[in-house]
DNA sequence: GTGGCCTAGTGGCTGAGCCACTTGACCGGT
DNA sequence: ACCGGTCAAGTGGCTCAGCCACTAGGCCAC
């Protein structure tokens, strides 16, 4: 048989970097939090041209496995770039609705905490979220970031360092439930309503409004996480 | 509230595109099997450039929505662009041991068939995809291409349309099987010994060896599939 | 110290261009 | 009428060179 009639083998070049990248990280010990090579570094010993490497790199960060700061360099999420199995995500639904239990317990007492002990500081950083919110909304970018950000804003008003210890040991898994939830067609504009109105009660002082406000919104990521389904309130 | 106190909104160019095309896909009424613009005119319609285009694209051929053919355009996998929601993935992981039922059943017949029936052409075309499927090994490709190929032409030699159409009606669930299985780390050059096997059973027109060396790849195959699969409840 | 500035390094994106592959039309021979 | 080969247009794959925007860290003035 010989080698000219074996029928070519076609890939991406884009697929062999990601193997290398890989491989690299392996090879190098990285772990996460740790930067990879320069792009341009990365071009050159690979000897392809950036745009490859690049399209290797957005294939990474859809797959959350890298983050790519803008003038700051490729960050690693996780110690390998290998895709998650499907058996840990499937492992890892199976306890997301304690997590959520306990977000709503959390999260619930902090938006009346933070109604009651808020500085105007802390109320500005949290419309400030607010903003940011809706402006990556009408870019059409689905609001994750100022998400994250309003919450964030209203534990750190709610003044108890206990209770937002146990926010950051939760913190992982409710990113991910905020970005599935997010990505729900018509979700993002919806879930800015809820935060306004959060927001209206922490600025009002409403303790008891701002409490029920939260554990509403909070209970409707959590069904949206549960069926991908998205009530109508 | 000033314009410019908001916090500026960053949004990776190729996640816009991302929002166009799938609208357009909606907009556009395509479905799958349809052809999308070519690169080049996206970039001019949508301003961008091309380099950007691309990595949407690329984005889109990892998450299995589309299939760009070099140098004969860019085809729609499904009616829409949107990924698909983890649960029906995990819904269609419960009926997946059905499917691996039959495709034992059908499949081991088709070798057992294919070693009485099959013409010297015909084993040449399986021969020829074993071969394929070695070059994409080697290649550091995981075979996915080669697998298919290999099973496609050994049910052809099988002379049975009946045989060919069950097989046709589960060939999409076979596909999804058959990339899990072979993104197992060494699970491909095992996968390609196998293919030997039953290779040569065919070669030698061994009905009962091929069938039973059919049936331990297709059960091989369901075991690594079974194994990353955990029961809901 | 502290705050502001500056600069090197880095990712984001562009535009032009070449190559490789696919497709279909065209044309010649049979 | 059919087959087979050739050819050109269209398209995706990839590169190269370069500019811009942002980050981080050092430096300086206060």
């Amino acid at each position: 048989m010989s080698e000219a009639l074996r029928p070519m083998v076609k890939s991406r070049l884009y697929e062999q970097v990601l193997e290398r990248l890989r491989a690299h990280v392996v090879e190098a010990g990285l772990s996460a939090g740790d930067r990879l090579p320069a792009e341009r570094d990365l071009a050159a010993s690979l000897g392809v041209s950036r745009a490859s490497i690049k399209q290797a790199i957005v294939v990474l960060e859809v797959q959350g496995l890298v983050e790519a700061r803008h003038g700051g360099g490729t960050y690693l999420v996780r110690d390998t770039l290998d895709v998650e199995p499907v058996e840990q995500l499937v492992e890892r639904r199976k306890r997301l609705p304690e997590v959520l239990e306990a977000r709503e317990a959390l999260e619930t007492k902090l938006a009346e905490l933070a109604a009651e002990r808020r500085t105007d500081a802390e109320l500005e950083t949290i419309r400030a979220a607010l903003d940011f919110m809706r402006d990556e909304i009408d870019a059409g970018d689905n609001g994750v970031e100022g998400d994250r950000r309003f919450h964030a804003a209203v534990t750190a008003a709610a003044h108890s360092s206990l209770l937002a210890d146990f926010m950051k040991t939760i913190a992982g898994q409710i990113t991910e439930s905020r970005t599935e939830s997010l990505r729900q067609p018509g979700r993002p504009s919806r879930s800015l309503a809820q935060h306004t109105a959060i927001y209206e009660a922490i600025a009002a002082g409403d303790a008891k409004k701002a409490a029920a406000a939260m554990r509403k919104h909070v209970r409707t990521v959590a069904k949206v996480r549960l069926l991908t389904w998205v009530p109508e309130d």
